[in-house]
DNA sequence: GTAGGTGCAAAGAGTTTGCATACGC
DNA sequence: GCGTATGCAAACTCTTTGCACCTAC
């Protein structure tokens, strides 16, 4: 990790109000070269490669800050069992997931809004967010396939 | 149960091509009077208000059969920890969820259909499913909160 | 009668917690 | 130096599995 980077990375620490611990800095910074979403074991194996003494409790400890924080997203994919993350997009964002090799898409635009309040008002119902995920198979691995 | 709810059951069952047992049709009953979303604790608490003699691991495996023969849906509820499962329905739909009271409201109608093509173009991606979810807060709730 | 469904207990996976020590501010 | 982050081990929750027995067909 170059200075300049682990500068940047601890700026974001600081702009949620963390203490700036080494640890949280490599989870961070994991989270944001993959950019994919991670389970807390993924993470913890990534940085035993840099640093032998890392628990698996405490990245299950900074990853339960990050969320609270709003710098990193559970997501509850498919009906997978071990939870995982994802470092929190400044916009709300879709996902269009690869059933084979788990490759994550980002799809920005936004397509619910008018519906969403056309909803609430048929249904009385508060709307504060919603979850839109595709799943399917990307291309590479259609072509891979034959 | 009367027995014509019973039989009914017994049909879908028979449709399935299972085997007719009290068991899976107790768990078939349960998701399909209660309509919602329930964990495997959830069903096994409210066999066990009916008939003493069953297992918690008979409800998990099920749920998993009938997972497999598209009687279920496994649903991956925001951040909860257990699965949750809920009665397939015949139509693909979305959910309105009260992060209060956990109400599900089922919306049939779907806008996405032609997004969905527009997205497969543009990314390259088949997509084959997939699920939306609105969170927020129901009218009841709403309203006992003040 | 046979294939497969079930109960029980034990194991397994993922996650959380208590406590002593180490570290950021 | 104070408050909190961390490592370790143990506990806890949810789910699966092995095996003997039972039930639907």
């Amino acid at each position: 990790m170059t200075t300049q980077r682990k500068e940047a990375l601890r700026i974001r620490l600081d702009e949620a109000k963390l203490k700036k611990t080494r640890h949280r800095t490599m989870v961070l910074d994991v989270l944001d070269q993959e950019n994919t979403f991670l389970s807390a074991d993924d993470i913890y194996l990534k940085l035993k490669q840099e640093d032998a003494s890392v628990s698996l409790s405490t990245v299950y400890r900074i990853l339960e800050t990050f969320v609270q924080t709003g710098l990193v997203s559970p997501i509850a994919l498919d009906d997978t069992k071990p939870m995982l993350y994802e470092i929190a997009h400044a916009h709300h964002a879709h996902h269009l997931i690869c059933r084979q090799c788990h490759k994550v898409i980002h799809v920005e635009h936004c397509p619910l809004e008018h519906y969403e309040t056309r909803l609430e008002k048929a249904h009385g119902f508060t709307i504060d967010e919603h979850r839109l995920n595709f799943y399917g198979v990307c291309e590479a691995c259609a072509n891979t396939d034959q």
